[in-house]
DNA sequence: TACTATCTGGTACAGCGTACGAGAGGTGCG
DNA sequence: CGCACCTCTCGTACGCTGTACCAGATAGTA
């Protein structure tokens, strides 16, 4: 049953609950389940928590995580503000939700023998998971990570490693390190997402004299201190370390040299020229 | 002139402007300053941006991200909170100056001719930055990056790699590879982190007995699937991935393990047995 | 004295998350 | 049938947020 695994979150985790319901619908969810079950939904169930997850996704999607309101998406709804709260304890567990929810959104590879392959489509497949949803970025800080679509990356890519000898302490530092870089690498790239539309914004609104005004102004000022020689060269020679054509190659460079140590600490040899 | 150097904001970047004074605060910062001067200020100014940062630090430090609202800056200076919007744009320009203003807190070290150690050096420094500011982490997301601060910081670790014939595009390349791994690493560990803290609290309600109860029954379901077998094993082991004896190692290792594949790639050959 | 620039902060408003509780629709029991 | 009881919807209201607007205080210049 798939189902039946959708429902492994965390205890405790998962909600912070403002009051009983919260017990309720995640430690207890099973028996509430087979109590609906008795007592099957009456009105052939206008909403669930399934359809509002969809909804506030669709809408984050669309609108950026700013537009992530309860009254907005019970709006998308044709539903009452309120209704939301029958089916989720808080915005906070909705937020949970909606992370866990894309989080199975691509299928990762089942394991093919070459642990260092799975683990680069695993890690391609997170980050461009992370950018079809960006908000992520914005609501992932500090909050706990773990639902059943992550539980089940995680058995997957601690599966990569089976036939390396390798201990579990080891496989683990393995898996959080790849995950890691990728979470790092992605939550740069939003924010260089971020910077350039915001620049362009701000740039449609000047005229060219203008533009180049400011932006020699910078340069020169940089210059001027003569404490920046490396970023005065950087400058001088035009090149943008976020422009878009390079992220891809500094995304899978970094990838590289990590799965290049790891390789070489599990007695592996580093496939020589990889990409 | 120190303070020279402290406005370096990258224009545009820095603020989005809701009125005009962004423009005057930020592009046209200088200009604004020799008027200053021209007109010095009469009240000893009992309120500075500087000032605001501070308190909002303060603030974040002792009460967490979500105390920080103007109106609890301005309790704790004692002033009215409309004031506050006499120096700073928007409460988004704030959270900007904020984490510049902590990017600065370390020191980076001088090169020391060994770019290996002062890279991790530099991570050590940040990592331990973000670990005493973990708000840090919920203002970070999708949010331009580039201060005077950060500016200085990039400038430092691109002069590590000075000596080794590198071209730019690599050592830039390098420098935001480490940079991502530890923005990765510490957003990981401080959601560890408050998930502990949670399930800390949540645990304090229970008795012996429920929490056991629910953890059992947790991990029953988990094996009951058939569909985890590496995280069965790892719960029957009682391993806690995320246990904070472990975190340190588990950075170090993966730091160890990006360098290692970085020597390789510039031609330096790892230190075996490094940490 | 009058004028102007700089800075303070009170009031007000729209929008947020959500506590509360009334009520609608359905089931099961008498 | 009536009646109790659950499941679910949602209007109202409250306290909180960021901040637009504007009236004033203060100090330097003319």
């Amino acid at each position: 049953m798939d189902a039946e695994d959708e429902d492994l979150w965390v205890p405790f985790l998962a909600a912070r609950p403002r009051d009983r319901r919260a017990e309720r619908l995640r430690v207890h969810l099973r028996e509430d389940e087979r109590r609906a079950q008795r007592h099957p939904p009456r009105r052939a169930a206008a909403l669930s928590r399934d359809q509002i997850v969809a909804a506030a996704i669709m809408v984050a999607d669309a609108e950026g995580a700013d537009a992530v309101t309860m009254r907005r998406i019970a709006r998308e709804l044709n539903a009452g503000t309120m209704s939301l709260y029958w089916h989720v304890v808080s915005k906070e567990e909705l937020l949970d939700l909606m992370l866990d929810a894309v989080q199975g959104d691509r299928e990762t590879p089942e394991p093919s023998g070459d642990w260092r392959r799975d683990v680069q489509d695993v890690a391609r497949a997170m980050r461009g998971s992370l950018h079809e949803h960006p908000w992520m970025m914005d609501f992932i800080g500090g909050r706990p990570p773990v639902g059943p679509k992550s539980l089940r990356n995680v058995e997957r890519m601690l599966g990569y490693f089976d036939g390396l000898g390798l201990d579990m302490r080891m496989a683990i530092d393995i898996s959080t390190t790849v995950g890691t870089y990728v979470m790092g690498a992605v939550l740069r790239e939003v924010q260089e997402h971020n910077s350039e539309t915001f620049m362009e914004q701000t740039l449609a609104e000047l005229t060219e004299a203008e533009r180049e005004k400011v932006i020699g102004e910078f340069t020169e000022r940089v210059r001027a201190t003569g404490r920046y020689p490396h970023l005065a060269e950087l400058m001088s020679a035009g090149y943008d370390p976020d422009a878009a054509e390079t992220r891809d190659s500094r995304f899978e460079f970094g990838l590289d040299c990590l799965l290049d140590g790891i390789a070489a600490r599990i007695g592996d040899h580093p496939s020589p020229g990889s990409r």
